[in-house]
DNA sequence: CGAGGTTTCGTTTTT
DNA sequence: CGAAACCTCG
């Protein structure tokens, strides 16, 4: 794919740490070997810190294939890397740089065999791995799935999620937060254990067991662990304030025999604690390495004083965080206070976004400067609606992902099992689009398949289509079945897979038993650009003009997949990946530069910044939440509003709604607590013309 | 057992 | 206002 082109350090003009970086800055990048804990606030350039840490890291003559990188999204590993690329010309490919799922995923790939993983699982996205966990459940305890006081599957998975990421037992956080039913934490506890058990018979992966796993075979496997400890010389961890215990594990694990490793983060931006996130893993860090340096980086670039303050003065209320007290110190010129916007409602809200932002456009400002933030997903319906009414151009990072979409799902579910061919849930999620089938026909008929693959001795993909189960198979859905099982085998064998290279339609009796040599099986494997071109042309292209109006679209979207298969070399790359990325923006040209809004979630623009940011919503019961408020817990509410003021460079708007619209009688919305809080002096308030 | 219509519910954040 | 859950019919 990517071509060695000279790893000429020197063919590039040495880096000016002296000129480029500030003081704060320039200490952490140069410091010497050793653990260190660099404590970078919003906007001060941490990003720009890593980057350059990893060019001189290279300059000192560390190899790339020895510094591992870790970040929290797909989006700034790539962007950090290209940046160090940009710098020092070294390819960026060269790292192991991405996310710990990412990393995990790939290092299980390579190495998992000794603890039961095959090279081809299959990794399941949140959906798949709830409705796995939703046929376990009903499987084992069918009464339990009908009563309608019991929790979930949803439900039961966040526990048991939740349980896994924190290294908790299961049962424990049942009771937390299900006292009331006696017998739930040992029925939770066995839905866990049956679970586990069906993902390993199946070789399947749920998000985390990408860590689980990872830390297992790092225990486990004394070969494996001595390798990565000693091939990792230098560890870097971006947004360490965001990693839970699992992944804590994997950094001091790794980082035990070099001990080069530099954590970067901010207690004070920690927003995933829901998902098990501690940041109590930065105190911990000094504990494991009580000889570790501290960096400490205050000044901020992004934003101007009038945002620093405000965002300063919100964080007083908010209790300490153990140790290490970070203070934003401003660096820009002064200029504008942070607008505080009522209105009506939330209709109103959005008119004022509106027609602020063609007031900005007038001005001259580019759209693409503009970003709306909100708290939950929903809270962007009316801004969706105005933006589209007035035609202004908007891109949004929430809602329907790209890879979520129902027709890249079935698709890419046809080639998971072609991979897979345990993968139990990719062909419950066929079988089930087809007339008269549910979720017991596909099960049965799946088992069967195996059944006789076992039998036979053949391929259960190849068993897919045997006599024995297209008798089983309903009448009206018999031709289309038939159909998939074939398109499915061609895919299979295109990949080079076990059922051969000459199935033919009719009389497949004899030519299954033809064993192919992996050679020849790998001389044959067509790339995975190939088979996703094979894939659509296949049943599905034919089946999607039947069931969907706006067919054209979605065949639209799965051509540019092919593309997207292009950038992978192996089918397992690229159907891991599909699952990885699935949370990046679902604008099928990702193109930073074009003209447009953005509405993205708080959690979403993490990491970002804009010269110009609304809040809006910023009510009580909106931010903070409702179930915040109820459950007593606001603190990562309020540092959750924190990260949202400081995205903004030049102009903040904070807006709230004083009546709740959506749904049911209007209810009155008072102005969210930590707007409150602020001294008026922090502030403009601005009224919005009513009359609307 | 599955489909399709009807009702009811509830609405966080993501790798 | 939309999607899951429920119910009844084929």
């Amino acid at each position: 794919m990517h071509s060695d082109s000279g790893s000429a350090l020197d063919a590039f003009s040495p880096i000016d740490f002296e000129a480029e970086l500030n003081p704060e800055q320039r200490a952490a990048v140069l410091a010497p070997d050793g653990p260190a804990l660099v404590l970078a606030g919003a906007g001060s350039g941490k990003t720009r810190t890593l980057t350059y840490r990893v060019a001189y890291l290279l300059q000192q003559g560390v190899w790339p294939s020895q510094i591992l990188l870790l970040t929290f999204t797909n989006k700034a590993a790539r962007e950090m890397l290209s940046r160090v690329e940009e710098l020092t010309g070294m390819p960026s490919w060269k790292f192991w740089g991405g996310t710990f799922h990412g990393i995990g995923q790939r290092i299980l790939r390579m190495h998992g065999e000794s603890i039961g993983l095959e090279k081809n699982f299959t990794i399941m996205d949140q959906s798949d791995a709830e409705s796995l966990l939703g046929d376990v459940i009903r499987e084992i305890d069918s009464a339990f799935a009908k009563n309608k006081d019991n929790p979930k599957p949803k439900v039961v998975g966040d526990m048991i999620s939740y349980a896994r990421n924190t290294c908790r037992p299961v049962h424990e956080i049942v009771e937390e937060r299900y006292p009331w039913i006696e017998e739930l934490p040992v029925v939770v506890d066995g839905f866990a254990k049956a679970y586990e058990g069906r993902k390993r018979e199946r070789q399947l992966c749920d998000y985390d067991d990408l860590l689980e796993l990872w830390v297992k075979l790092l225990k486990e496997n004394e070969e494996v662990r001595t390798h990565f400890q000693d091939r990792f010389k230098y560890i870097l961890v971006d947004e360490y304030q965001d990693t839970n215990r699992v992944q804590a594990t994997i950094i001091n694990t790794l980082g035990e025999k070099n001990r080069n490793v530099m954590i970067v983060g901010d207690n004070w931006q920690c927003i995933y604690t829901w998902r098990g996130a501690e940041f109590e893993n930065m105190t911990e860090f000094a504990e494991q390495y009580p000889d570790r340096q501290i960096y400490k980086i205050e000044t901020n670039y992004r934003s101007t004083p009038g945002i620093l303050d405000f965002a300063n003065h919100m964080m007083v209320m908010h209790p300490p965080i153990d140790g290490y007290p970070l203070e934003l110190k401003a660096h820009k010129p002064n200029t504008v206070l942070p607008y505080v916007v009522p209105a009506m409602d939330t209709r109103q809200q959005a008119r004022y976004v509106m027609s602020r932002i063609e007031g900005l456009s007038q001005e001259g400002r580019s759209l693409k400067d503009i970003a709306v933030l909100y708290r939950a997903h929903y809270q962007a319906m009316d801004l969706q609606l105005e933006l589209s009414r007035s035609g202004l151009p908007f891109t949004i990072t929430s809602g329907v992902r790209f890879f979520e979409q129902a027709h890249v799902r079935d698709l890419v579910a046809q080639l998971r099992l072609a991979s897979n061919p345990r993968d139990i849930a990719a062909f419950n999620r066929l079988a089930m689009l087809l007339p008269r089938v549910g979720a017991r026909t596909a099960d049965r008929l799946f088992k069967l398949a195996e059944k006789i693959a076992a039998r036979d001795r053949i391929s259960p993909v190849l068993a897919l289509t045997h006599d024995e189960v297209l008798k089983k198979v309903p009448k009206d859905a018999l031709d289309d079945y038939r159909d998939m099982g074939f398109t499915v085998q061609d895919i299979e064998t295109a990949m080079g897979g076990p059922a051969g290279n000459a199935v033919e339609k009719e009389d497949q009796s004899d030519l299954f038993t033809e064993v192919v040599s992996d050679e020849k099986r790998a001389a044959e494997a067509k790339s995975p650009q190939e088979v996703m071109q094979l894939a659509i042309d296949g049943w599905y292209g034919d089946y999607m003009r039947t069931v969907f109006d706006n067919w054209q679209s979605r065949k639209d979207d799965l051509d540019s997949l092919v593309g997207f298969a292009g950038r992978y070399d192996t089918m397992e790359e690229l159907l891991a990946q599909l699952v990885l990325l699935n949370s990046e923006t679902s604008d099928r040209s990702i193109d930073p530069e074009q003209e447009t809004i953005k509405l993205t979630t708080i959690h979403q623009a993490k990491g970002l910044e804009y010269p110009i940011v609304f809040v809006i919503g910023l009510a009580e019961g909106l931010l903070p939440l409702k179930r915040a408020i109820e459950s007593g817990d606001t603190d990562e509410e309020r540092r959750l509003f924190y990260v949202s003021v400081t995205r903004a460079q030049d102009e903040l708007y904070l807006m709230f709604p004083k009546v709740s619209a959506s749904g049911g009688p209007p209810q009155l919305l008072e102005p969210s607590r930590f707007l409150r809080e602020v001294p008026e002096h922090l502030y403009e308030m601005l009224r919005v013309r009513t009359g609307w």
